[in-house]
DNA sequence: TTTGCGCAGTTGTTTATGCAACTATTACTT
DNA sequence: AAGTAATAGTTGCATAAACAACTGCGCAAA
């Protein structure tokens, strides 16, 4: 089994990278008046390819917890960006609607992410690229 | 310049694998029986290799700024595993030391993230491993 | 020597994660 | 039908990050 070596502890393992990669993405959408953070764009971005889910749905995609999402939809609320609307037939069910703003920042948002993922993948070839993603996927397997 | 896909988008972009590794070093600590969090043990790593370093050197090491290692160190005083020595030439200056208990940890700790890394790396090549490691090294470079 | 700049560290506010415990609603089971 | 289990979502508490604004100390230039 392949030991760790301190470098790889720190960049790796401790998520200086996408502490990193987080903090980039809240300048480059503060700098060009995007007032979303990188986890309520990571929401958005589910929704802008399938609307009117439940939040247990978001939850699946994203990764993240119940209680993680309910806040997140709660502050993507505050900036009326989606709304939660109540299911008729199952009344323990929200379905998260974009707003109008919602789907109106698509197009920016997604500009100003290539943007960043351009910059970030400089000088990385095609072929570094894929093994670097199947590694991730394994890890993010081996993790699970 | 290479276009990201979905999941690349999804993957490497989001942090869903830092939050993945976060959860699980959270969980082998507390299975057994180490009450520190991932960041914790990130800055205690540091104190492991050079002990008695100033705040700000902590803040160079770990890329995070002023006000986090603030708290971190706040965190790990309350847990005696650290204290804050006034520096006698330069009263601006906290040299943070490690008390017994925290020396004391460096094993446990170092045996549970080694037996995590393992997990996290299994079926993974050293080849694999090593593309990785200069395609995050780039992106690391990238955002700086 | 005093004014002002810069550095080390702290505090406040907002956003986000993890876990546990909770409510409300629906589905299962006997 | 009654009681139990499962599901969807919320709330509480601790930890952590980002940024701005602040205190306190050291140093250098006028």
């Amino acid at each position: 089994m392949t030991q760790l070596h301190t470098d790889e502890a720190f960049t790796i393992l401790t998520g200086k990278i996408s502490t990193a990669i987080n903090r980039t993405f809240l300048r480059a959408f503060a700098v060009e008046g995007v007032d979303i953070t990188t986890e309520q764009w990571s929401i958005l971005a589910c929704l802008w390819q399938k609307d009117k889910v439940t939040q247990q749905a978001l939850c699946t995609l994203t990764l993240k917890d119940k209680p993680s999402m309910t806040r997140l939809i709660d502050n993507l609320e505050k900036r009326n960006l989606v709304t939660r609307v109540s299911d008729h037939n199952d009344r323990r069910i929200n379905l998260i609607h974009l707003t109008d703003a919602g789907t109106a920042l698509q197009a920016k948002a997604t500009e100003i992410v290539q943007k960043i993922a351009s910059k970030t993948l400089n000088n990385i070839s095609d072929d570094e690229l894929n093994v670097c993603r199947v590694v991730l996927k394994k890890i993010m397997t081996n993790l699970q």
